[in-house]
DNA sequence: CCAGCTGCTGAACAAGCGTTTAGTATATTG
DNA sequence: CAATATACTAAACGCTTGTTCAGCAGCTGG
């Protein structure tokens, strides 16, 4: 029998396997059966640790909530490698363990328009825009006309790499957030804020 | 008998219903005996017409491809207003119902990673680079040093405004997708892509 | 020592699911 | 005209769902 104090109590393992399920395949067309199964308990001690099913989603949303918590603390206390031209969503990649089912899980919070997702998703901006800030007190980035609206678009820029990886990798033949598709994109996307699109420059360097 | 093209038949009316409820909860949490009554039939006729389920979905599937076929086919003939600056998500928003479910129905495609929505990027992403060429032919547009990393770039940071725009909407305090917030977005966006995110000058060239 | 927790299971529950079936009315065909 | 096919419904089918319940094992405090 595991101990209380144990970092994977079955609470903590339902909890994981869940967040993997519902990230791979969707809350509603996961079973608790299959959740149980999963996590090798059966489906009635699910109940008996979050009292419904939707008590098991409310505390996966919040597990994720978390992780966003921890890595935007750690982005503003600035330990985290942010350098110019890194995107945050390649940074928050190198720091969720490989093949992390949180981003799949962000994916369906933003599709279905779930205030967990609008929460982080705030949160991300308020971050973009913190960096955004510092970099044009630096003078290193002109604010625009419109600030709030620059913040937005870089950001989302950088967010369709998570949601749009697997189409993106589909048609460019080379997965956008692996190490050739990332050092790809990074340079054509700096190429852009610093020359523009219809910029005659295209020397190659 | 109605005749098989007519589109208000009940099978076409269930078609339409689902659709809709589709769009907006997901096909896994919306049940047959829902669409039936959206659609004011029996639940048995949705089966009569469609087989199952699963056969209702793909038939969803397919019109909405034959959708935004007959979207892109405009758009290649030139039938689009596609002038410049004006993105192609808004393009898409003007010539569909107010209100359509269409790109509710795109986004779960997308972020589902689902292969009909994977058919459509892909078909989104032609015409994207299809416009690029003929701007980079005319002069108007540098196809930088990775044209295929530019085309999705430019074509994401579109389609962005679709997937995202509700979050949007909730950072920014205006609808990118509604009058005046598809100004603010297209005017920085031009800005950006004229002058670069870090160009001193304000003016335009 | 034993009373009372907590973690946990297996079996059972009612409700709801997608689907089937039997049948009716209406239209088309030969 | 009878025969056949189509559009459609009401009821029921078997199965799966989320959840409940009674009970067991092992720890903990008095």
């Amino acid at each position: 029998m595991r101990s209380a104090h144990d970092d994977r109590t079955a609470r903590a393992v339902i909890r994981d396997r869940a967040l993997e399920l519902f990230a791979a395949r969707g809350p509603d067309s996961v079973t608790v059966r299959q959740i149980a199964s999963a996590a090798e308990v059966s489906p009635g001690l699910v109940i008996h640790h979050f009292g419904s099913k939707e008590g098991l989603r409310s505390a996966v949303d919040e597990h994720v909530a978390g992780v966003f918590d921890g890595l935007f603390a750690r982005a503003e206390a600035g330990g985290l490698d942010m350098s110019d031209g890194r995107s945050f969503a390649e940074t928050l990649l190198e720091n969720l363990p490989p093949g992390s089912p949180i981003p799949g899980y962000l994916r369906r919070l933003l599709l279905a328009g779930d205030a967990a997702g609008t929460a982080i998703f705030r949160r991300w901006f308020a971050a973009g825009a913190a960096a955004a800030d510092a970099l044009v007190a630096r003078g290193l980035m002109a604010p625009g006309r419109d600030p709030v609206v620059r913040t937005a678009f870089v950001m989302a820029g950088d967010l369709m790499l998570l949601l749009l990886r697997d189409q993106l990798a589909d048609v460019l033949g080379v997965d956008p957030l692996g190490a050739e598709g990332a050092a790809r994109w990074a340079e054509e996307v700096l190429d852009i804020y610093r020359n523009g699109l219809f910029g005659t420059e295209g020397e190659t360097s």
